[in-house]
DNA sequence: CACCCCGTTGGGAGCGCTCCCATTGGAAGC
DNA sequence: GCTTCCAATGGGAGCGCTCCCAACGGGGTG
């Protein structure tokens, strides 16, 4: 906080008057618009040096109707899902786009009722130029605010059963079959997966990746064994799997925090890994390389899919309309399997 | 985004008219102010719902002079800090705190100079209501930023070399000196420390800590061992730390990434923990409990943290003056040690 | 019955900026 | 030399809300 008297910042009328302009001019002089001689150009950057006049942003988000701003809302129904370091990922790369585009991050954690009801406001009433919306659930109540949103919405990853105008997603079932093939490739034959929640597209998506590869190699696919995407919850899944299959010798886990959980159950169980059960995760986040032995894991571009949702959103506030994308994954063979 | 037509969001006065009273009541009616009769307040109700109105965040911001966000700066010379989920913890505390005071959350990642530009224009713009910085170096351009902002500060941890007016932190020596006394408790008697980086103020305390508890036993302390929090810091300052002292039985790593790091090194040099060497972390993030061994490391209330920042900021955006804060650590004895 | 008090009410002046538009004047064109 | 054109300029009207303040009127008091 500033000490002293409390003087008032600058207003462009004072830099006006003490660079002998009109209002007009210094404002097109600040946003170096056209029409404004080079003389009085140089005044008005002289008299904001001067009297250290910042422009007020708010003033003018009020006359431009652009906040200069960027939601980015992550649902769930407990703010410890943000835990997950794949959202932090996501922050780095959306962030490093809307600041080349000018723009500044909101966060929303839509966890509890009181947060959920903020982000209504905030989609509702123009308290951002756009949003980009990630880890919706099935019926989960932001769809529906995000039609009602009087901006731009980008989804990250598609919600589940509807497909959005505009997203950003990974290749979730391509990356899934891919690792399940890799596994089957590798002579094993009893694969199982540990699926992520099925109230999500992501898990579905993964989960049918899992089934296409199992059918196509004209083996039964597993019912899907559902966890939460947490560590704790692949360990649980792991040792409820070892229970009904035994001769379980392979495993796709449909992130890596949950291949995590599974491979503790496993060491704990002592079934060696790779030896006995491959295990294969998913994201690629930097747990899989540090984890013991290191995951083979299928890579997902976290931090792209961070930056292309901004990116995407910063065209469709700029007036234009861009496709959906998805994003590819790839298999990354460490230790694992 | 709306479909059909572009029809114009509906504005204060035409609610006002709808209900038949004029723009000031209805302004009172919304922000449930006094001095509004009973039947106008429910016209305007109506009204309000019958429009569909929601209230333009910018126009009440510009007018009442306040943004109604906070900002959370975390600076940091490249985003990859930001992966530290210690981060994320941060912000789902203080997250929940904003929105308890109906703040809502700007999060500013300082990387780039182009991201610096705009923290220092959002600071001494009036861009947020007031802000909260964290991770700054030694001679970070943030600090002066600071200074000069128009608006309340917080820091999370205190700059190296000056302690501001209002400050959240952990008591970083403390638990240092904790994790160290532990260590020699337990019969290690050639204890180092893999300590973080020495250009933050969180580096240096724990470092401090490791001293202190070193000389009050009447050892030596290592010269400080500097690594960069990461785990792969971690693992390098360990594998240089077992070629100079091989004998070394404990080491305490400034944070537990480095910790992390730490176990890994000494598992490919073949060196069993605890049994030879004994490893103590500092945060008790989730990765500690997953460690192999799990992790005894010092508890840091990170999520309070960030709660505590919140609502030291909301204190003083409310004109109130709080007093700085240090929140206790504690010890968590795993299997590490 | 005059007077005062106070809860209600609405008009109007901002908050600080952008942008449309009419005006000006010098350079270029004929 | 006169018209034409256009860059440069500044006045003024908003953007949508808050809040001060004067005005109003009904009930209570002396």
């Amino acid at each position: 906080m500033a000490e002293g008297a409390p003087r008032r910042q600058p207003t462009l009328d004072e830099v006006a008057e003490r660079a002998g302009v009109s209002r007009s001019v210094a404002s097109r002089a600040l946003n170096n618009a056209p029409h404004v001689s080079r003389a009085k150009r140089e005044a008005v950057e002289r008299a904001v040096r001067q009297l250290g006049y910042v422009p007020n942003p708010t003033a003018r988000a009020l006359a431009t109707r652009q906040t200069g701003a960027a939601a980015l809302v992550i649902s769930g129904e407990d703010p410890s899902i943000f835990a997950d370091p794949f959202f932090a990922q996501v922050i780095v790369g959306a962030s490093a786009a809307l600041e080349e585009a000018g723009l500044h991050l909101m966060l929303c954690l839509a966890a509890s009722p009181r947060g959920r009801e903020r982000v209504a406001e905030l989609l509702r009433g123009k308290g951002a130029d756009g949003a980009m919306l990630m880890a919706l659930r099935e019926g989960d109540p932001l769809a529906e605010l995000a039609e009602r949103a009087e901006m731009p919405v980008v989804f990250g990853g598609r919600p589940v059963g509807a497909t959005p105008r505009w997203y950003v997603d990974a290749d979730n079932t391509g990356g899934a079959r891919e690792a399940t093939e890799y596994l089957l490739s590798r002579g094993r034959g009893r694969v199982a997966t540990i699926c992520g929640r099925l109230d999500t597209e992501a898990g579905r998506a993964r989960y049918r990746g899992y089934r296409d590869a199992m059918l196509g190699a004209g083996l039964d696919p597993l019912p899907p064994r559902e966890a939460d995407f947490t560590e704790a919850g692949g360990a649980a899944a792991m040792a409820a799997l070892l229970a009904e299959h035994g001769d379980l010798d392979g495993v796709f886990a449909a992130n890596d925090n949950m291949a995590v959980g599974a491979l503790r159950t496993l060491r704990e169980a002592g079934r060696p890994v790779p030896a006995e059960v491959a295990v294969v995760g998913f994201d690629d986040l930097a747990v899989a390389r540090v984890a013991d032995p290191p995951l083979t894991t299928v890579h997902q571009p976290v931090t792209a899919l961070g930056r292309e949702m901004a990116r995407m959103l910063v065209a469709l506030v700029g007036g234009q309309d861009p496709t959906p994308l998805i994003l590819p994954t790839r298999l990354v063979v460490r230790a694992s399997a």
